[in-house]
RNA sequence: GAUCCCGUGGUGUAGCGGCUAACAUGCGGCCCUGUCAAGGCCGAGAUCGCGGGUCCGAAUCCCGUCGGGAUCGCCA
């Protein structure tokens, strides 16, 4: 036996006892005679003295930070004066009668008793040792802490938990796939699942009814903050349900989860708010609003529509539109700084960037002198902008304007501080349109994607006008992240053969790609609908965290890879002879 | 595919045209019996990512390249 105790768990209560401890050093204070170690194991620290007057302290002297330890001991207060409050364990100390190194440490290339910023290179290339450290400990804690209460949540509400493979099928829509060529069956690939979509719709024709998978998934796209290869999702799926019932389920867990295991949090609301996608992008230029803070986009077109300035005339003209937000107290930006967001918006997309500043002098800004002094009162009647504001007016089609104002929003946000870090503001993203016309491809793409149920009443449009097909697809969205996805489905064949022609399917690759789904929902599919949270967003939210790297033990840098295994790697050529693949690489510079 | 930012001892930073490259921490040695980021003294450790250029002189300016990050495209 290691231990008979953990070294955060020693209290007052244990003193007098004999007690061995294995564990890491954390800290090593050597005072000549007395020698101080904190004991680390991932319950905590604790204090062990090496005391000339008690026998082998020689191991507790010689010991240096990260060496392996197994220390036996008597549990004794504390001198009076020497207790230390900050430690749980603080009252006590082991007083070493026996000294074990179970295993010495060479330094290490980080430090692991500090939360000092390291070159992420490095911690990746050694995370086994940066998940030592507290902020990645918590986090992973956190993050068992967060699948537990789902299991445990959805488990009492008659969901089973049901895995469903990794070698699946290579589907024509959505994401890059990851391929898995097929060594029994040469020049076949599998591909690893983008989402368990097609297998839990299939559970629900088994009649599972409730479902739900802590599910990894896999896309073949270049990665952000936000984004790695692989994550991880919680998968639900339910039958006999309308899209209210899945957002009850996903706004009971997670208002369950955020006042059980998130006592440091706050929603922002309860109900959750609600809005459809247009009002989304109207009112904050993005599908996946932050709801911690106002300065909302507002529409100027009708008021500047008899406007001299040329540039909004023409915009105008050809069907864009002028909108705005209000950037509070930033009337005194200068020159410089104005340049800086014109260029920020130029790189979202938008050809300019115009400017009212309203100050205590009067109205400046470079677009003052095309507008009048009652377009400015009716410009601040609507938008609430008051002295000392600074307007800011994208002119251009409705995409660029929404997209170019709602970054500038988010980077007002950051740099001004309107959003509480501690409330949590998720709300509903409802009614999706259907589809979208890929201008590329020159044919229609699902937006959320193609099982998904077209609202009954827009299904004549399939005829006339696709763009206008709304679709039972939702998303739950937390301060600016879209974390979770979901929709009813469809559960009829005929319906679904509809989505699959206007998608430019041809029969033979429906048959093909999609076969085994028509023919289920032709042996009786239930009404069903699900969503699909994203475990590592939410985490990363909940934690405070910048980016999902924190919250995976072992994340891919931004080039998709392992820095510490150093994969994706060469396959050797009998592993490539085997799978019958011949590589044909581009030439090297 | 594109844009921007970063790259200085093990780690974190400073220096940004004139240095023998500074500081903290870590590392090694010595001293020290109550510390808890212990303290004191001594020491080792970087040709400033790499290559080229400008200059009397480059860590510092320019070009290229590699590595990392952020963003656009991409992500049903």
């Amino acid at each position: 036996m290691y231990r008979t105790h953990t070294c955060g768990e020693l209290r007052p209560a244990h003193i007098g006892q004999t007690v061995t401890l294995a564990g890491w050093v954390h800290r090593q204070r050597d005072h000549g005679g007395v020698t101080f170690i904190d004991l680390r194991d991932r319950t905590g620290l604790v204090q062990v003295v090496g005391d000339p007057n008690l026998p082998e302290v020689s191991a507790i002297q010689d010991a240096r930070n990260e060496w392996v330890l197994q220390v036996t001991g008597m549990v004794r207060p504390r001198p009076a004066g020497a207790e230390n409050p900050n430690l749980v364990t603080g009252a006590i100390e082991v007083a070493v009668q026996k000294c074990v190194v179970l295993n010495p440490a060479k330094p290490l290339p980080l430090a692991v008793n500090t939360d000092e910023t390291v070159d992420e290179n490095i911690r990746l290339k050694y995370r086994y040792l940066d998940l030592r450290r507290e902020r990645m400990y918590n986090n992973i804690v956190l993050r068992h802490n967060v699948v537990k209460f789902i299991r445990d949540y959805l488990s009492e509400r008659g969901f089973l938990e049901i895995e469903t493979p990794m070698l699946f099928k290579t589907t024509p829509e959505g994401a890059r796939d990851y391929l898995v060529p097929s060594r029994l069956q040469p020049g076949t690939f599998y591909a690893l699942p983008q989402s368990p979509q097609q297998l839990k719709q299939l559970l629900m024709v088994a009649g599972f009814d409730r479902y739900y998978q802590i599910a990894r998934c896999l896309r073949d796209e270049d990665l952000r903050g936000d984004r790695q290869p692989e994550f991880t999702q919680l998968d639900l799926e339910m039958s006999f349900v309308e899209r209210d019932d899945v957002l009850a389920v996903g706004e009971g867990l997670f208002t369950a989860m955020v006042q059980e295991i998130l006592p440091g949090k706050r929603l922002l609301a309860s109900p959750w708010p609600r809005m459809t996608y247009t009002e989304s992008m109207e009112r904050y230029g993005n599908d996946k609003p932050d709801l911690r803070f106002g300065m909302e986009l507002h529409n100027l077109s009708d008021i500047l529509a008899a406007s001299e300035f040329m540039v909004f005339q023409n915009v105008l003209k050809n069907g864009g539109v002028i909108k705005c937000i209000v950037a509070p107290g930033c009337a005194d930006y200068t020159r410089k700084e104005v340049d800086e967001l014109t260029t920020f918006s130029k790189e979202q997309g938008a050809k300019g960037l115009a400017t009212l500043a309203l100050t205590a002098e009067g109205v400046k800004g470079t677009a003052q002198k095309f507008i009048k002094p009652a377009e400015v009162e009716a410009i601040q009647t609507r938008t609430g902008a008051q002295t000392s504001d600074l307007v800011l007016f994208i002119a251009d089609s409705k995409p660029v304007a929404n997209k170019t104002l709602s970054a500038l929003r988010l980077l007002f946000r950051d740099r001004l501080n309107l959003a509480d870090p501690n409330v949590l503001a998720f709300a509903w993203v409802l009614d999706f349109p259907m589809f979208e016309y890929n201008e590329e491809d020159k044919k229609w793409d699902a937006a959320h994607h193609p099982f998904t149920m077209p609202k009954m009443e827009d299904l004549p449009k399939f005829e006339t006008d696709p763009s206008q097909i709304l679709s039972d697809a939702y998303d739950m969205v937390l301060n600016g992240y879209e974390t979770a996805s979901g929709s009813i489905r469809i559960h009829r064949s005929d319906i679904q053969q509809k989505v699959f022609q206007l998608l430019g399917l041809k029969d033979e690759e429906i048959q093909s790609k999609f076969g085994h789904m028509i023919e289920a929902f032709q042996f009786g599919a239930p009404p069903h609908g699900g969503m699909a949270p994203g475990i590592d967003r939410l985490i990363m939210l909940f934690a405070g965290e910048p980016n999902i790297r924190e919250v995976i033990a072992f994340p891919k840098n931004q080039a998709g890879r392992d820095v510490m295994a150093d994969a994706p790697s060469p396959a050797s050529e009998k592993q490539l002879r085997e799978l019958h693949i011949k590589l044909d690489l581009p030439e090297e510079k």
